[in-house]
DNA sequence: GACGCGCGTCCCATCATATGAGAAGCTAAA
DNA sequence: TTTAGCTTCTCATATGATGGGACGCGCGTC
């Protein structure tokens, strides 16, 4: 396994013992007494007693009624303000970069926003025609691959709701213009695992995408590979679709929403 | 005096130093590099390097691209072991899913602790516009249903410590600006058994909640129903009230507190 | 009631430990 | 190339953590 425990060296005796205090809380299913945490990290009651009344001040943990200890919310508060400001697209980078160094073609990550899929990063190759896509902008739904591949894999009642505000703007002549086609094509995206678009939005380009899932199997964003139509061929699709599909689970490996890097394909559950 | 400051003695430098650090990045909404860690927190280049290399092996640090150091989902995975000590949060969350249905709004779920209140679950209809509320984080007590719910149905000695600890703080011009004031409110809570944030927090938005009590009837945790003060109408306040006493009574039930699923009123006990 | 036991709290002399000055690297910009 | 700004690393020092041990409390047993 690639360690990403570069090095060993670094310590901090007093802040190891404190988190490994955390962990033994963190995978008690009860609340545990200080001669119980001393004993289980072979700590002098006195050490222990001194680190859990430090943990105790700053809400790291906490007493419960009887005098046991357990892990304190202000862990809860620092690990979703962990999430948030987690931003996916740091994470998705070098997937993104591979993606393209295997393709050759564009790559671009994307969120869904009510109706429109936002561009949060893009990775070009070195020598391609520079397409005019902009990080921060966004285009319709319907007439893109990530908004076809987050799409297709929302809950029902969330899709429905995306659903109701397309207003199926004409981009191209082959751009998806009723919902009755769009619902079509979201099945044929789900039997298939990837979502393309096939010049819907642009003369001439083509793309393909897939969601990139979270611990509860949801859409969060999608990843994208998008080229001129003639190099990227209908034959090529599987191929590409590949590539993505590994990309994506990286990603969600590296998101921690997969646990190991093995799990199942990332797509193709329903 | 019985002091209740429970100590201000016991320190652990490394630690202490260990969690502003955490406490800072948690602060920034950007990613910060060690010479920005370093000067904030008054530390040596060199300590701040360590104390971040080793929080980095722990995974509560991880650095973006750049090099920038930002909060690790360690916190994310030990904040989720925290609050699931509590079950009260999974056990509570059909009731209020309920709730959310049965009022169309927003339901939270929150915590006391010291003088402010942590949502630890966030319900919202579906078609709401979204609340900027993010579980995890605090509020003081003064200015929201919940803290004033809780507050309302503690034990005289245990709100008084509570209450002395109050700063204040204004953040609307309808905010509970005095202790005074603060006791009057609590009073006319316990007698109507819902406390009511009009616009105390924020402009516009108006709450209710009731608290949950546990099986001394002394309140663990509060329930709020909260939108826009044009849908969340004086008229509308008990009928709101009733489905909140309701659910409240459910995760009592569930939670082992009440014995059977008739007893008495929730509150109105004094 | 007295005793023993387990547990949490507290104190303080000792020395292991974290500390920080500073040098060395690294990278990017001038 | 030099410079500036940042990160990484080393090491002698004394600061700050350590743990032995005393104390007190509550509980169950004799």
């Amino acid at each position: 396994m690639r360690d990403t425990t570069p090095q060993g060296t670094y310590k901090v005796q007093a802040l190891d013992r404190a988190f490994a205090v955390l962990d033994l809380l963190g995978e008690s299913e009860t609340p545990l007494g200080l001669a119980q945490v001393a004993a289980s990290l072979q700590l002098h009651k006195s050490t222990a007693h001194r680190f859990l009344m430090v943990l105790e001040r700053h809400r790291m943990v906490e007493r419960t009624a009887n005098g046991k200890f357990r892990l304190g919310l202000r862990l809860f508060d620092l690990g979703n303000r962990a999430i948030e400001q987690y931003d996916l697209r740091d994470r998705a980078q070098p997937h993104l970069r591979r993606l393209v160094a295997e393709t050759e073609e564009t790559a671009h990550l994307a969120l869904l926003e009510a109706a429109r899929v936002i561009y949060i990063d893009k990775i070009e190759p070195t020598r391609a025609v520079r397409m005019i896509t902009r990080i921060g902008a966004s285009n319709p739904v319907h007439c893109t691959s990530v908004g076809k591949a987050i799409l297709a894999f929302l809950p029902p009642e969330r899709a429905a709701e995306v659903l109701r505000r397309i207003r199926f703007e004409r981009m191209t002549h082959r751009t998806i213009a009723t919902l009755e086609a769009l619902r079509v094509e979201l099945e044929k995206t789900r039997r298939r695992g990837y979502a393309v678009d096939d010049e819907e939005l642009e003369e001439g380009l083509r793309c393909i995408a897939v969601p990139v899932l979270d611990a509860q199997r949801l859409p969060v964003a999608a990843v994208s590979v998008s080229g001129p139509s003639f190099r990227v061929t209908a034959a090529k699709l599987p191929s590409i679709a590949n590539h993505l599909l590994q990309c994506v689970r990286g990603i969600s490996v590296d998101m921690g929403y997969m646990p190991t890097g093995r799990g199942a394909r990332a797509v193709a559950s329903a």
